[in-house]
DNA sequence: ACCAGTTGTGCAACTAGTTGCACAAAAGGC
DNA sequence: GCCTTTTGTGCAACTAGTTGCACAACTGGT
């Protein structure tokens, strides 16, 4: 239940059409929540008949036309509803990890070089991660809004770190296992 | 798609029933792979018409009879090829920084209480994994198994390790914006 | 012998996310 | 003027995961 309210922030941060919120969702919000162009079509005609957003006046409204939504108050209350109420953490879903334990069994063959993809993957997302660190936020303390932004970030770059870590660490034990192997 | 290699490996670390799978699932597999028993037990309807595991001989094999599952050559072929396939990373979903970016839209009443309760809970899972690795794996190296289970569960650790951290540095900076706050 | 609680298995309906396709409109080449 | 590509919106069907309930069988108290 968070893809409409990932929406909706979406939209109070800049009111924009379809297209445009897929595109912030292959970018910076998608970073943490992902989402198709099909899944936010959907969920904007869902959030306009709950009178959550509303289409901005614009040209015609026809097919193949732009059409960009605002945040109505309903949507923000909603949204501030949301956020403030307590959620448990759902448990993490890890296909490399789960992979990992299944080859203990079946034998490490052909993993590692999925391993070594993954760490390059994970080191351009982290170096993506600290350009934008470099570039929006400076040594200054902003507002609270920027150190709010940055901690989200700050997030981001330490997983991507954690990633790169324990990845490099498990190529390594690899080397020594292919020696040592044989069950 | 990693339900079904989930059971399988599950199955072929020690054949089980319904269950005794599902209780596994609270645990170790669980840990980044979690699953209802309701999942479990469709999963496993599914695999043994598929000819990857089959149901051990045993009395009755009626209701509320336990019925124990063991993994079959084309089961474990099965998982050896997903093992093996190379997978794309599927982008996090987090819904604790979705509400934070929220949060530094409409305002961060309430959170502050939630990442409190993350913490402590993100703590004790840590805590947990720590158990288990002083219990399991001691500071000898065992065998490749030993060694690829323990660098699964060294995973475990350092996420768990990055969120805490990462909690108590968040729980910091909402201190200082307190004080500060009032766009 | 009977009832309450626990263990074990399972169906059905629902929610969320993904995939594949369709189609309108504008933009640009020739 | 026609044809291809890009932009933008959307439906339908499918896959995966969750929730709520049902029900059989065993277990122990009275």
């Amino acid at each position: 239940m968070s893809l409409p309210h990932a929406i909706l922030t979406a939209l109070l941060e800049k009111p924009s059409s379809g297209l445009e919120l897929t595109r912030r969702f292959d970018r910076s919000i998608g970073y943490f929540w992902s989402a198709t162009h099909q899944q936010i079509y959907r969920e904007l005609g869902k959030l306009e008949a709950e009178g959550y957003i509303r289409a901005l006046p614009s040209q015609q409204p026809t097919r193949g036309q732009k059409k960009s939504y605002g945040v109505l108050p309903a949507g923000r209350a909603e949204l501030a509803r949301w956020t403030a109420a307590s959620q448990d953490p759902k448990p993490p879903r890890d296909t490399l990890l789960l992979r990992l334990r299944a080859a203990a069994v079946v034998g490490t063959e052909g993993i590692e070089a999925d391993l070594r993809r993954h760490l390059v993957l994970h080191q351009r997302q982290l170096a993506e991660y600290e350009e934008i660190e470099q570039r929006d936020f400076g040594p200054g303390r902003g507002t609270a809004q920027d150190r709010l932004q940055h901690l989200i970030l700050r997030a981001g770059i330490d997983l991507e770190t954690f990633w790169t870590r324990w990845l490099t660490h498990a190529l390594e034990e690899f080397e020594g296992l292919s020696t040592a192997e044989g069950s």
